[in-house]
DNA sequence: AAGTGGTCTAGACCACCAA
DNA sequence: TGGTGGTCTAGACCACTTA
C-alpha cells in the first residue's frame, strides 16, 4: 500500500554481471592484463557461459575489454581520440597523414553512394585506403570520385591501381574543395573491412560518410570510412586534443 | 594444387542468414511491415532460435529492423538524420528546438566529466534534457554547468528543478560561448537513459560529448548526449540536409 | 490469456593462436 | 596439441503487450 512500487525491473543476470566485472576492472585490473577464460569466469560466477559472454560482449562494445580468439580477453586501454573533423584530414591521404592509399579501381558505385554523388550508373574511381593510429588499424575507407571531378585524368590511362590512386588524390588536392558534410552512424563490419581492421565480420563499427563539395556546390567525392567502434572515439572540430594525456598505446 | 585456396572462412550460419534476410527486406517487405515471429523464422530456416536471433540482432544494429518485446519485429524506416553540428543547437534547448529541458539538480559530476570541466570535486548544475524528432525520442542528455559559468545565479536560490533548468539555460545563452568540441563514441544505454529512449537497458547508443568553451578558453559546460544508435544518423556541419527526401516518419 | 521478444541453461563443436 | 574465444543447438522460463 504505502510501498512506492518503483523497483520495476529485477535486473537481469548479465546486466548485474556486467556491473560487477566492470567495477572489478576499475579497481583490480591493469590495462593489458589478461582475464580468466570464459569457462572459468562463468563457473566462478555460477552462470552459463552464454550469460557470462553477454556481459563480456557489452563490456567489449563499450571499449573496456578486448577479446581475441585463440588468445584470451584482456583489459582494453581507454579509447583513442581520432580526429575526423576538417583539421584532421583535408583530402584524406593528401598531406601524408596516417591514411595510406592502398588501391584503386573503376566501378559502378552502390546505389546509396550514387545517390549522394548525384551521378547515375556511371563508373567512378574507387580508392581504398586504410588509416593507422598508434600502430593499429583504426579505419578502412572507400573514396568514390566521379570521373567528372578529375577531368584532366580522363585522357590518361594508368593500369596500376596504387599509382592511379595517388594520381587521383593529387589531382583532387590540386583542385581543392569548398566544403564538406559529415554523418556518423552505427554499422557492422563487412567481411573485407573486418579483415583490414583485424576484427571478425560483423564487429561494430562507426560509419563516417563524408561528402566533399567542389566548385559550384556539386558533390565532388564521397568517402565512406569504417572505424572500429571498440577502440575509437571520433573527435570533431576544435584543434585541441581531448584527453591529451591519456591516449591509447599498443598493448 | 591449382586451386587458388582463397575461400578462407566458410561463412557462419548467422552471417548467411543475415544476408538472406537482409536481401528479403529490400525486395519483399515494406517499411513497417511485421515479420514472422522468431520461432517461425527459425523453423523456416532450419536453425535454432538463438542463431536466428543473432542475425536479427545485427540487422537491428544496422537500423534495418525494429524489435519490441510483446509486439514483434518490424521493418524499420531508414535512419533519420539528426543534426548535431553547430547549426543544430547553439545552447541546446536555447532556441526552442527539439530539446526539452526536463529537470535540474546540483551534484558532484562523475570523474570523467569533472576531468573535462577542469573542476575538482565541486558540485555543478546538472540539466536533464531529452530530444524529440518526428515524434520519437532520439536522445537523452546531461548538461553539466559549473556554478562559476553562471555567476549571476549564485546568489539566487530556486528550489524547483525545471525552472532552475530554464534559468541556467537562459543565463548561459546570455553569456554565449566561443567554441565547441565534440566527440562521438559507441556505448550502451544506462537504465535511465534506456527508459527515456524507449529501449531496453544496454541498447547500443551513440555517445556525443560536447565541450563548450566560454570566454578565456575555459570550459564553460560539458554535455553528454545519448542518441539511439538504431534509429539515428548523426549529421555534422553543412547546413544542407543529407537525404532530405527520405526522412523517417513514425511507423 | 495468448503471443511476442528477452533471458538463461548445459551442453557440443569449430576456428584460431601459441607453445 | 592444448587452450582460447566464436558458433550453434534445443530446450525452458520470464517480461511485456495486446486483445
Amino acid at each position: 500500500m504505502g510501498t512506492t512500487q518503483l523497483e520495476q525491473a529485477p535486473e537481469t543476470k548479465y546486466w548485474h554481471l556486467k556491473t560487477v566485472i566492470g567495477e572489478a576492472l576499475d579497481s583490480e585490473f591493469a590495462v593489458g592484463e589478461i582475464l580468466p577464460n570464459e569457462r572459468d569466469l562463468a563457473a566462478r560466477f555460477g552462470v552459463a557461459r552464454a550469460t557470462l559472454r553477454q556481459a563480456l560482449e557489452q563490456l567489449e562494445l563499450e571499449g573496456r575489454l578486448q577479446r581475441r580468439r585463440g588468445v584470451g580477453t584482456t583489459v582494453a586501454p581507454p579509447r583513442m581520440g581520432v580526429a575526423v573533423g576538417a583539421a584532421g584530414n583535408g583530402w584524406p591521404g593528401g598531406t601524408g597523414d596516417a591514411w595510406q592509399a592502398a588501391d584503386s579501381t573503376q566501378e559502378i558505385p552502390p546505389a546509396s553512394v550514387a545517390e549522394l554523388l548525384g551521378t547515375g550508373e556511371e563508373t567512378v574511381h574507387v580508392l581504398r585506403r586504410s588509416r593507422m593510429y598508434n600502430g593499429q588499424p583504426v579505419a578502412a575507407d572507400l573514396l568514390y570520385v566521379p570521373a567528372a571531378s578529375v577531368p584532366d585524368l580522363s585522357a590518361i590511362d594508368i593500369p596500376d591501381g596504387v599509382t592511379r590512386a595517388r594520381v587521383v588524390l593529387r589531382e583532387l588536392q590540386r583542385l581543392g574543395f569548398e566544403g564538406e558534410d559529415r554523418a556518423v552512424e552505427l554499422g557492422s563490419a563487412r567481411a573485407d573491412d573486418a579483415r583490414q581492421l583485424d576484427r571478425l565480420p560483423g564487429a561494430p563499427v562507426l560509419l563516417v560518410t563524408t561528402r566533399y563539395f567542389g566548385p559550384g556546390g556539386r558533390t565532388a567525392a564521397v568517402s565512406v570510412a569504417t572505424y572500429r567502434a571498440d577502440t575509437c572515439r571520433l573527435t570533431f572540430g576544435g584543434d585541441v586534443e581531448f584527453h591529451s594525456g591519456q591516449e591509447r598505446r599498443a598493448s
